[in-house]
RNA sequence: GCCGGGAUGGUGAAACUGGUAGACACGCCAGACUCAAAAUCUGGUGCCUUCAGUGGCGUGCCGGUUCGACUCCGGCUCCCGGUACCA
């Protein structure tokens, strides 16, 4: 009984449905075999280049639906380019080297290296049971020595360049991680991957000099077209350039002169004192003659960064008992110290405004300094109750009087100028990206250290520095320290004996150049073949989350630049800039959050492959949201993608067994077949332009399911059971729609696609079929459904001649007693034709 | 504070350069098939009104431009992301 129930069941899900495990099998085994993934480097392949590049992974374990999303939209894209006969490049690889790899080493007792590869082995099979199209020959691990040489490599490089240096200086340090951070990696105040506090610590490290790329870094990214506006405006604001003057003011006493940076040396006359930051040299040195002002440095020692709610900290001072003299007047200044001066921007010391600064404002409020007037208010006069920042004409201000704050910012620059007293200055709020890290699991840093020679990089044949794998970290520093074979080793300036760097690359320094490294990611003699960069580079695609909009993605433009500039590729060959165009996706959401496991709101993608299949997956994942949009995961509209994809399945059974007519169509059939082959083309020219512009895929595939509705009622209606006969020409434009389906489906589920297409016999490889071209003639209409507006309002329509005027429309109008009655009793003051698309006719009461 | 994005049915979302608001899908309701259920199929589904044809209202709020505004302009409110005592 039970048994007998089951195989009913059985029986119906497979009238109704299909097998995905055992097609998508086939079909990917099929692909491997014909080799339809790869690219092709060979020189005489006409075709013109597409690199399309997804963010590689961090080997992890486990594929999450974020990145199934992320490796979705990049294969639709990579399948339809290849469609529309392009040479596609659509690599993988592994973001090998990390800190979780680490952790897990202590907690399983393993070593960071055989987790690492595990993880690949198994990410690796997720990867292919979606069927993305990669072409895994040019598969890269950072963590492979072949890769990572290169990295080494371009170190040296950098430090024959002076690109690359080594200094003691207050840096990030976070303790769990038990490593320094770049300014990038801390995030208001903690570090980006354990959220913990960052502390500031002096010490040795090993920095690359992106500053020196600031202002090309921050031009270019006007040539970025293709990226979002908001990822641009981030890495402007970390750019941060603003510019001013650096001003010297004299100390009275036994003092060197306080430099200070201000973006508005216009206001210089409407000084009334002078903030300098609790670390900056004057106020130590004040602070041993006051036992008041040194326990006030300590309080602002203790602050913490976090305590500091910047916004509503509360501005504190205290005079440190000096006097600086005006640049101009020589009046005497008094310097405070103020908690809300930084010592790590600019100099650590502001000249003070009150009346065109609102900080300068408060504070001079709160401990009764002067306020001074030295801009004229534009329109009205002041009112004193908060600083006036905007620009005008200047008062007060002696010789400058009259002058308008642009005009006065340039003269008072040359007047200190020629009094030795100040000079112009573009400031920047980026800083040199510091690249050591105390850390194991990461590329070895190429320098030894020689008691007799100094600091050294190793030499060229002897790289790459291996990583030993083996060990086996604790939790404590790092265990190259402990590794006696490893740091001893000889000077390759001296020969004699020397100590290896144990610090390795951020990780960053990694995912810098990878999208380069693919061009020619096998070959062992060169960093990039040059060749291969000119034929591959720039990507024309990226595709990854926005949370690298400050960090990889600025370290890869810069790298871009510092290959170029170390001679690899020249602008011509690789381009100043590695991404040609950004598409950041949104995050995969359930119940309104980010999916985790501390969450416990995840869902896995095998779970979803084994139950709907990997056609199935992919299909929600781009039919659910735009692609820049965080994504609300459902379960029963997956559910829904799956019947979808069993209907489709279902009309290809249907057309198949179709055996045409000889018989002539009804009269009325050449209008059906018409507008059917209308759907179809109109279907083409939507999907297209969805590829074309911004990949609205939610829209492309809703336009794929209605074509699919239309070709299901096609000469049937509603009713199914009806036994329709097709004429020859019926049953073909209906084989023509299918057939357009499944070539505009393949992108996205191209296992289903390509079984359909295959029992449609069509033949083999779908995913290497030519993109379908819209027939303008089919798009073509004789008549027309207008709409017709009375008052503005949408009253009806009428069927007209395209092109038809406007009398005519007015007749027909006017035939239609539906619309008439609303124009009885009223006359008709104006009339507007949209030609094509309605009639609106304005009235009033006659 | 500043920069960027957003607000449309019960839900995810569509709407090309101003021209039929809600395509497509999920959910829900009803029906067909079934002993029954599942699956599948069909129909309905913005809100209010009406027996019904109809009519009115409706894209966060207020105002403007226009024959016509989700779309453009001015002024707000709220939400999300980024960033910040940056001098």
């Amino acid at each position: 009984m039970l048994s007998e129930t089951t195989s009913q069941s059985n029986i119906n899900s497979q009238i109704h449905s299909y097998d995905a495990s055992s097609i998508e099998a086939k079909w990917q085994q099929r692909w491997r075999e014909q080799g339809v993934d790869a690219a092709c480097d060979d020189a005489e392949d006409l075709r013109e280049k597409y690199y399309c590049l997804v963010m590689f992974p961090y080997p992890s374990g486990q594929l999450h639906m974020g990145h199934v999303r992320n490796y979705c939209l990049g294969d639709a894209v990579a399948r339809y380019k290849r469609m529309q006969g392009f040479n596609v490049l659509h690599p993988m690889g592994w973001d090998a080297f990390g800190l979780p790899a680490e952790n897990a080493a202590i907690k399983h007792g393993r070593p960071p290296a055989e987790w690492t590869y595990n993880n690949i082995d198994e990410m690796r099979r997720q990867l292919k049971r979606l069927g993305l199209s990669y072409d895994w020959s040019r598969e890269i691990a950072t963590c492979h020595p072949e890769y990572y040489r290169w990295e080494q490599w371009m170190f040296t490089k950098l430090l024959e360049k002076g690109l690359a240096y080594r200094k003691e200086a207050e840096v990030n340090w976070c303790g769990p991680c038990h490593t320094v951070l770049a300014n990038e990696q801390v995030v208001d105040g903690c570090c980006w991957r354990c959220d913990t506090q960052v502390e500031r610590k002096s010490l040795a490290q090993w920095f690359i000099r992106i500053t020196d790329y600031a202002e090309e870094l921050l031009a270019e990214l006007d040539s970025l077209k293709g990226w979002p506006e908001k990822v641009v405006g981030m890495q402007r604001n970390w750019i941060g350039k603003s510019s001013g003057a650096l001003i010297d003011f004299e100390i009275e006493g036994d003092y060197e002169p306080l430099k200070i940076y201000t973006t508005r040396p216009d206001t210089l006359m409407g000084v009334t004192y002078m903030a300098v930051a609790a670390g900056h040299p004057l106020a130590q040195q004040a602070a041993a003659k006051s036992t008041e002002l040194a326990a006030f440095l300590e309080a602002c020692s203790h602050v913490s960064t976090k305590e500091a709610d910047m916004a509503t900290m509360e501005k504190k001072g205290m005079f440190t008992g000096v006097y600086a003299n005006h640049p101009v007047t020589g009046a005497a200044i008094p310097v405070w110290v103020a908690n809300f001066v930084l010592m790590t921007y600019g100099t650590g010391a502001v000249m003070s405004v009150p009346a065109h600064d609102q900080r300068d404002f408060e504070f001079a409020q709160k401990y009764g300094l002067p306020i001074k007037q030295v801009i004229g208010k534009p329109a009205g006069d002041w009112d004193g109750t908060a600083a006036m920042t905007d620009s005008g004409l200047l008062m007060q201000s002696g010789l400058f009087d009259g002058l308008h704050s642009e005009a006065a910012k340039q003269t008072i620059i040359t007047h200190l100028e020629a009094q030795g007293k100040g000079c112009e200055k573009v400031q920047y709020r980026l800083r040199d990206w510091l690249v050591s890290r105390q850390r194991y699991w990461g590329a070895p840093i190429p320098v030894l250290y020689c008691d007799a020679c100094g600091v050294v990089a190793e030499k060229e044949e002897n790289l790459p520095v291996r990583l030993p794998e083996d060990l086996q970290p604790t939790g404590g520093s790092s265990p190259l320290t402990q590794c006696d074979e490893f740091v001893h080793a000889i000077c390759p300036h001296c020969g004699g004996a020397a100590k290896r760097e144990t610090d390795t690359f951020d990780t960053f320094m990694e995912s810098s150049w990878y999208m380069a490294r693919y061009s020619s990611s096998r070959d062992n003699a060169t960093m990039l073949d040059r060749d291969a960069v000119s034929q591959w580079l720039p990507v024309d695609q990226y595709i990854g989350g926005v949370e690298h909009a400050v960090l990889h993605l600025l370290y890869a433009r810069f790298y871009h630049k510092l290959m170029r500039d170390v001679g690899l590729f020249t602008r011509e060959e690789g381009g100043d800039e590695p991404f040609k165009n950004l598409l950041t996706q949104g995050m995969v959401l359930k119940d309104g959050a980010k999916m985790s496991k501390s969450k416990g709101n995840t869902v896995d993608p095998n779970a979803i492959i084994a139950e709907f299949g990997a056609d199935t997956a992919r299909l929600f994942t781009m039919f659910a949201a735009p692609p820049e949009q965080d994504l609300e995961w459902n379960d029963s509209a997956v559910a829904g993608s799956r019947r979808f994809l069993n209907r489709v399945w279902r009309l290809v059974e249907k057309v198949v067994q179709i055996s045409p007519s000889e018989a002539e169509a009804a009269a009325n059939g050449a209008a059906d077949v018409k507008l059917l082959k209308r759907h179809i083309h109109g279907t083409i020219q939507r999907v297209t332009h969805a590829f074309e512009h911004g990949f609205a895929f939610n829209v492309a595939i809703a336009a794929l399911m209605e074509l699919s509705n239309h070709l299901q009622a096609f000469k049937v209606g509603s009713d199914e059971s009806v036994d329709v006969v097709f004429s020859h020409n019926e049953a073909s434009v209906l084989r023509e729609g299918v057939v357009s389906v499944l070539t505009m489906l393949a992108p996205f589920t191209p296992h289903f696609a390509s079984e359909c297409a295959e029992r449609m016999g069509e033949g083999e490889m779908l995913v290497l079929k030519p993109w379908p071209v819209v027939d303008a003639s089919a798009l073509v209409q004789d008549e027309i459904n207008l709409v017709v507006q009375i008052g503005g309002k949408k009253r009806g329509e009428v069927t007209v001649a395209k092109d038809a005027q406007q009398e005519t429309v007015l007749a027909a109008v006017a035939a239609d007693p539906l619309l008439n009655r609303w124009l009885e009793g009223m006359q008709m003051v104006k009339v507007v034709l949209v030609p094509g698309r309605l009639l609106n006719i304005v009235v009033k009461p006659a």
